[in-house]
DNA sequence: TCTACAGTCTCTAGTAGCTATAGGTTCAAG
DNA sequence: CTTGAACCTATAGCTACTAGAGACTGTAGA
């Protein structure tokens, strides 16, 4: 056989980051918080990549896509290097994180509900009679479904 | 009548911190950012506050508990101070809010889903087989029904 | 070989909305 | 007068990036 070509580390990180739909600067990132391993470098100190970060960075993105948390990711990287370990804890991540996504998914509807409820209420006419600033105004009066608790970013 | 005493500027933030239900920090935030007005203050350089203080947090947080981000808020209480003007201004805001709600939750349910079949398919053996590791380190093979985008923050 | 210029480098700061800590001061009760 | 809880300011930290400045590298064309 020819001395394989293909897995040489000859991707700079501008090709990388296209090749997995992400930022330059998230790669950087992802090598600074270790998730990326330190890849080799030019003589002009330029990164070079090979097929094996190619195949990390897309796992890392897919997870992230999948909404796990970098933490999870993490650990969900370490697993995957073992590949003869149980994979209970990789199951127990997945099945935590799906919890989490249904609690959210949770709490969004309630506030939906919530929010339907005040814009259907409100006849349009002035500030004096807004539905929407009264309940806001009042928590009391306005006897909210919920008593909705922390969720909020975007 | 008598003077009143209801208005007077007696509450410790302590205090407006446990009547709002939220912490004192938050408080001070609120006021640095400009969401809370200046209040009075001790000889001691404490500050005390009254009634509107506790109606305009109570208004903030319940914003902030229906998701609103703090800028909505800012452009909710400034509609709430005047009373005459037309209340389509803060309907919009809730509108919008409540759209982003909405594709919150799209996402989350795709996610949701994705997460099932993932879990579902896990046979609990050894990481070399398991579908978890697998759906994240390939995502073609996945066949993914979503091409799940950005949502992925706690 | 020289020159452009796109791409890369490091470092720092910014995003949202708080939360936590440090080190010091004030208030109210005993 | 003393104690201790509550208050003060200022700063850093959290998540997961993203954006920018200012300098350097790599490569294609003349």
């Amino acid at each position: 056989m020819a001395p394989s070509a293909a897995t040489s580390d000859d991707l700079t990180i501008g090709r990388l980051a296209r090749e997995a739909g992400c930022k330059v600067q998230t790669i950087r990132y992802y090598e600074q918080v270790g998730l990326m391993p330190v890849p080799a470098r030019t003589e002009g100190n330029q990164r070079r990549y090979g097929q094996r970060h190619v195949q990390r960075l897309a796992f890392i993105r897919h997870a992230r896509e999948l909404g796990f948390p970098l933490e999870s990711v993490r650990e969900l990287l370490g697993l995957s290097d073992d590949a003869d370990r149980s994979c209970a804890a990789a199951d127990a991540i997945a099945r935590e994180h799906l919890v989490a996504v249904e609690r959210r998914i949770a709490r969004l509807t309630a506030l939906k509900t919530e929010l339907e409820r005040m814009i259907e209420q409100c006849r349009g006419g002035r500030i004096a009679e807004c539905r929407v600033i009264e309940v806001l105004a009042d928590h009391s009066h306005a006897r909210c479904v919920t008593d909705h608790g922390a969720e909020t970013g975007a």
